[in-house]
Order: C-alpha cells, then structure tokens, then sequence
DNA sequence: TCACACGTAACAATAGCAGTTGCATTTATC
DNA sequence: GATAAATGCAACTGCTATTGTTACGTGTGA
C-alpha cells in the first residue's frame, strides 16, 4: 500500500460492513480482505471507533460492526475520523518572520487552505458509504 | 517547513507576485522571505515554469516573474503545476486480489476518490491567487 | 572577463507510515 | 477453571517522500 491508505482501507471497509452490516468482521479477516496486516486494520478501524462510526468487541467472537446505520455514514465522517487534513496542513508551527509582513501573508495563505478544507469537507458530506458499495457484489453472500 | 509546503510555498510567491507584477524576484529573494532555499525554491517555481504559470531569466539580473495576469491564474493552476494529487493518490499498481470482488470494490473506491480530486480541482478553480494577497500590504511598497 | 542567477545532480537528514512482533486483556466455550 | 480467540497497545524495523544542502555547469548582462 501507499499513499493515503488509510482513507482508502477505511473507505474500503466501511463498503463491505454496509453490504451486510449484522456480519461481525475480525481484524485478520478484514486484513486479508485488504491485503493488509490486521494491526494495521485495528489502528485505522480504531479511529473510526473513536469517531462513533464503528464498534469494537474483545474476546471469543468478538470483532467489528458498524455502529450505526450506513446511510448516515458520510466520507466527511471518515475523513475527520481519520485527522486527515489533505489540504490545509497540520501547519501550528509557522515560525515567526522578521518580516511582519510575511506573517501576514503566511496566514493568510493557511487561511485560504483552510476555506479550501472546509470546502472539501463540505464535498464528502454528499456523499454516503453506500454510494461506495459497487452494484452488484457477491461478497455479501459469501 | 512540514507538509504541503510545496503548494503553501507557491502561492506564497505568486501572492508576493500579484501585488507587483513587474518586479523580477531571485530565488534567493524568495528564499529569504518564505524562510527556506534558493535551490527548492527552483525546485518549486520550475514546476509552475512548466506550466506556464512563472517565467525565468538566467544571468545578471535574472529571476522570476509572472507569466501571465495574476487575475487569470487560479489555485487549480498551481495545484495541477505541482503534480498535487492530494485525495486520490498514484495508485497506478493496486495489485490484482485474489478475490475479483475485491478487485471490484478497490477500483470503486479509487472511483469515488477520483470524483472527489475533480471536485477539489473544480472548487480551487474559483479562487485566483489575487484573492491570496492580504487587502493591505506594504510588501508591495517595499 | 567577471559577477550573478538559474538548472540540475547528488547527498544527508528528517518525518511519516506500513508492516511486524510481542504481550496484556477480555470473553465465549469446553 | 482452562483454553482459544479476539482486541488494545507498545515497540521496533524498514521504506518512501520531502526538505535542506553543497557543488558545479550554463547562460547573460555589465
């Protein structure tokens, strides 16, 4: 996997638990699926647990479900959930210029990323984790 | 400097460039003011050389200059100089799954991401880097 | 001829991320 | 109670992208 594997193995999941939300999923189940590792499943489900999108149980039997209806689960629902910022960086630290104006300039720059952000945002709301799940897929039976 | 600074950079510059259009900037210029190096700023304004966007002039009292209005230039020019591809990754080799489903489900996912980068692009397009320059700055006198 | 600036290659340093291993904890089942 | 199965989490290892830096070649005006 690459770049913005993340977002993509979350998006990923998230379409198959809406294909048969009552299936509990394990996290090596999952990794393969993905082809991935199932640590790696649990740190990316695990922000989308944090996030109120999915529920975890320990244990014999245990796994993972959707914790609420894949309808209401947006891709802007993901993306929080996953602090991504793609956009707009995770710019805090914009060391102070000798220049004031510069600073000025500066802000205003990551205020632009940032109207660009929400904008982006705005965009993922649109659209549900259904709308990912392609139209005829097998899975779901098997 | 952290992430997305090659994008914060170049419209860092463009901005500076916007509010006097006819002043030739050295990369060294630019370095100074945007806190890093003459070479990545080469680096960076060659890609927006590329594009059309910047101009260059090698030799004594050489450097940068716009290559066209600042008015006509839209932070979707930039951001497609740069080669940004910030919500769909370069996913050129998701390798074959076992699972044709799978396969399936991977390239709708690729889809929908896809629909979202156009969706950036078509929202960067109304925003021109005029519109990055602050109302009142004094550079422009400097 | 000289100073200056871009163009580019090569390299080091850093940061972020995927992958992996190991172990503690929780829970259903025998 | 013992066991198997699952998550939770920490630590560590590479891998890759990016920035920063140095060096040198090339072009250009004074």
């Amino acid at each position: 996997m690459k770049r913005n594997s993340r977002l993509s193995l979350a998006l990923h999941t998230l379409s198959h638990m809406a294909g048969d939300p009552d299936r509990v999923r394990t996290s090596a189940d999952i990794a393969v699926h993905a082809g991935t590792n199932p640590v790696v499943v649990r740190r990316v489900l695990g922000k989308l647990r944090e996030a109120g999108l999915l529920s975890s149980e320990k244990g014999h039997a245990g796994g993972w479900r959707l914790a609420k209806p894949a309808r209401s689960i947006t891709l802007a629902d993901v993306y929080l959930a996953l602090d991504e910022r793609l956009v707009s960086g995770n710019d805090t630290d914009l060391e102070p210029s000798h220049c004031s104006v510069e600073t000025g300039l500066q802000m205003r720059v990551a205020e632009v990323l940032e109207e660009i952000e929400e904008s982006l945002v705005k965009r993922l709301r649109e659209t549900s984790i259904t709308d990912v799940h392609p139209k005829s897929c097998s899975y779901c039976d098997s």
